[in-house]
DNA sequence: TTGATATACAACCATTTGGTTTCATATTAG
DNA sequence: CTAATATGAAACCAAATGGTTGTATATCAA
């Protein structure tokens, strides 16, 4: 796994959004374009957009080209990845651990 | 469990911080005081109380007085409902659940 | 070809965030 | 009592966030 805090600060980040998060549940199941997407929320199109950005620098949804549309899908792995690090600090406070460096990087 | 949108926000973004990680990973084996905790960090003693009120804020630590010190402690119960949030996420990918009801309230 | 649709991206704005310094108050130690 | 320590809280600031509108470009449909 090898995590920098960077990249499990925008994990997280991007999961306090509840758009967001609606963004990536809609997504985990069945991938969707951008517009799609938008349409869903009251907001607008750039806004949704820019949603998305935040998701794809995350690693939680990838996008790939599809004729003139972006279809956007959940990435199951950046999810574990939160995951495994939310498991780390349980394992911490049950005594079982004391570090994170299974999980995290050194830089 | 029951959350609204506005809980889960706060604790995920109070996770999104490596500071705020930190001071939670150190107060889930050990409480500590808020001096005890600014100490560890290269940022005044404000800052570190500001990280401290956002962790309460979202329930991921506990305050409480000893004497002329608050003594800080890592609360497992809310990682563990963004464990449960996350593990939620998990079971729509892999399409046992469609739905985010268990988990969270309709406000 | 032309018009409609899908996306990208820039500029702008208000609010929030994460830090600072400063001052006030409470408690403990001598 | 007095000095030192621990905390709280306000005022301030720069940068990031989350939204907007507007414009440009690419692709599809008729």
């Amino acid at each position: 796994m090898d995590l920098s805090n960077d990249e499990v600060d925008r994990i997280f980040r991007a999961l306090a959004d509840a758009t967001r998060r609606d963004i990536v549940r809609r997504t985990l199941t069945e991938e969707a374009s951008i517009s799609d997407l938008a349409h869903r929320y009251d907001m607008s199109f750039a806004a949704v957009q820019k949603h998305i950005t935040v998701l794809e620098g995350a690693g939680l949804v990838t996008k790939h080209r599809k004729g003139r549309e972006r279809r956007i899908r959940g990435n199951p792995e950046a999810l574990r990845t939160a995951q495994t690090l939310l498991n780390a600090y349980e394992r911490i406070w049950q005594g079982r651990i004391d570090r994170l460096d299974a999980v995290l990087a050194d830089n």
